[in-house]
DNA sequence: AAAACTCTATAACTTATGTTATGAATTTTT
DNA sequence: AAAAATTCATAACATAAGTTATAGAGTTTT
C-alpha cells in the first residue's frame, strides 16, 4: 500500500490532476521503510513530535491512558493510512501509537511534510483530505459512543472494519481477521471487556455475527450496518469537483506570480 | 476576532514567519462578512459543501442528528474558529451547522482556500493546524465520553469551555456566559437532560459550579479540572519549531524551483 | 506433556444513568 | 397583564452496563 493508491490520489490521478513530479514527491514520503514487530510502540502519548508515518503493512492504534489506567483507544490504522497527522502543529503527541500485528511504517519528517505542501498545494491538499477522512471515523465514533446501545456499538465498529478492510481487499466470503482482544474492542468503545463478550453472544444469537477466535464473518452484512444506524456518508470516497481542477487554480497562480 | 489573531497565527507572526502579502492573503479569507441570526442554519448535514467560515461573532455548534431525532452535538465554535474543515475533501457535509447566538460569519469557497494553500506553505500550514486543533477537542470528548462518569464529562465540558473563553477574554471573575440548554449540553455528552439537571446539583453541592440561568461561576477551576482528570495537552496554543523555519525552507525550495 | 498464561463465556449482583411524571420558575407570545 | 411555552429541579422507577467471580478453551512457555 502506498499513498498514491489511496483513492483520494487516485481520482487526482485519473483526472490529470497530478503531474509525473508530484507523483514522484509523494512517493519521495515513502523511502524510508521500517520493519515494526508485533506490540512495538512507535511513540507514547507526551513525546516530542518528530515525524509521520504511511502505514504500510500491519495494523496499529492510537490511544489515551486515563489516570484510572483504563485505555481509550482512538483510531484503528490499516494499511495506506497516515499515522500521527493527528499531532501536526502540537510540540508534543496528544496520543501513543502501538502495532498490533507486525508490519511496516515510513516516517517522514515535519520537514519533508513542509516540502511537499510548498511544492504543490494538490498534495497538500490531498492529504489533508486524507487526515480529514481519518478524523471523520473518529467523529463518528464519538456519535454511536455517546448516543447508542452496546449492541450498535460493537455491531457499527464491526462493519465499519468490514467496509475498510473490504476496500483493501482483505475481506473473503464476508469474513476478515479481527486481530483483537474484547478488552481492546471494550477500550475502542468505552465498554467493559465482559459486556462486549456478553455482546458477541447477544450478535451470535440473531445471527449477525459469527466470530471463532480472529476470524469474524458477518452473514448479513446489510442487515447489520441497519442495526447499527449506520450511515456510511463519512467513508464516502468521492472527492469534490473543485479539487480536481486544483492543479487549474494552479497554473493560474504561477501566471499572477510571473 | 480574525484568523490572524488566533495563536497559532500571532505565533507565526511574532517569529517573523510571515510576510506582509501573507497576512493580507489570510485576510482576504474574511472579506464577506454576514450577519447571522440566533438558532439560524449555517447548513444542513448532506448539503453540498461549497465554502467554510470564519466565526468572528457569536456561538456556534455543529451536530448529527440520529434517525431516533436524538442529537449529537460534535463541536463547539467560538469567535475566532474556522467552521467546516471537517468537511474538507468531501463532496457532503457530515454535520449541520447552527448558530447558538446571533452572530457574523465569513464564508470563504474552495477555490480561495486553495488560492492560499497554493500561494503559501505557511498558510496552508497554519490553516490546518487550527483545524487539527479544533479536531484535538472532539477528540479528548470521546476519551470522556467513552470513560468518565456524568460528573466529569460535565466538568470537562465546563472547564474546557473556561479556558477558551479565557484566551478570548470571555471570563471574568470565573464567572462567564453559557448559552446552552441542559437538553443541548446533554446532546454534546451524551446524557439526559434529566441527569445533567442532577449533575449540576452536584457539582453545586460539591461547591464547584455555581449556575444562575446562563451565568456560570467556577469558584475552585483548578478543583474542577482535578475531577475531570483535565489534561490540557490538546488545548497547548505553543506550536513546534520546525513551523516557525517554514519560511526557509520555503526560501530553499525557491531557490531550487530556480 | 505439563504448567502457566491469556482470552472468553456466563452468572450473580451492583450501580449509574435513562425514562416518565409533576410542579415551580423563567421566558416568550398574545 | 395574561396565557402559553420553555426550562429546570426533583422524585420514583426501570434498565443497560459495570464489577467481581469462576471455569473452560486456547495459547505460549518450560
Amino acid at each position: 500500500m502506498t499513498l498514491l493508491k489511496n483513492p483520494v490520489f487516485q481520482q487526482l490521478r485519473k483526472s490529470g490532476a497530478l503531474s509525473a513530479e508530484e507523483e514522484k514527491r509523494l512517493l519521495e514520503l515513502e523511502e524510508k521503510p521500517r520493519r515494526v514487530d508485533a506490540c512495538e510502540t512507535l511513540w507514547h502519548e507526551n513525546d516530542r513530535v518528530d515525524a509521520f508515518c504511511v502505514l504500510k503493512q500491519g495494523w496499529a492504534y492510537s490511544f489515551r491512558t486515563l489516570d484510572s489506567g483504563a485505555k481509550q483507544i482512538l483510531k484503528l490504522y490499516l494499511p495506506g493510512d497516515i499515522i500521527g497527522m493527528r499531532d501536526f502543529g502540537f510540540s508534543r503527541r496528544l496520543a501513543g501509537v502501538e502495532m498490533i500485528d507486525e508490519g511496516v511504517v515510513c516516517p517522514f519528517s515535519h520537514q519533508q511534510f513542509f516540502e511537499v505542501v510548498d511544492y504543490s498545494a494538490t498534495l497538500a491538499s490531498g492529504i489533508v483530505a486524507i487526515a480529514v477522512r481519518q478524523q471523520a471515523m473518529l467523529t463518528e465514533r464519538l456519535v454511536y459512543v455517546g448516543r447508542h446501545t452496546a449492541q450498535q456499538r460493537l455491531a457499527h465498529f464491526l462493519y465499519e472494519l468490514y467496509l475498510r478492510l473490504s476496500r483493501i481487499d482483505a475481506v473473503k466470503d464476508n469474513t476478515f481477521s479481527l486481530p483483537l482482544s474484547q478488552e481492546q474492542m471494550g477500550d475502542a468503545l468505552g465498554l467493559s471487556s465482559v459486556h462486549v463478550s456478553r455482546t458477541f453472544t447477544m450478535l451470535r444469537d440473531e445471527g449477525l455475527v459469527l466470530r471463532d477466535r480472529q476470524r469474524v464473518q458477518l452473514p448479513d452484512p446489510a442487515a447489520l450496518a441497519c442495526m447499527a444506524e449506520f450511515s456510511d456518508a463519512y467513508l464516502d470516497e468521492s472527492i469534490p469537483s473543485p479539487f480536481l481542477d486544483l492543479h487549474v487554480i494552479r497554473s493560474r497562480a504561477q501566471l499572477r506570480h510571473a
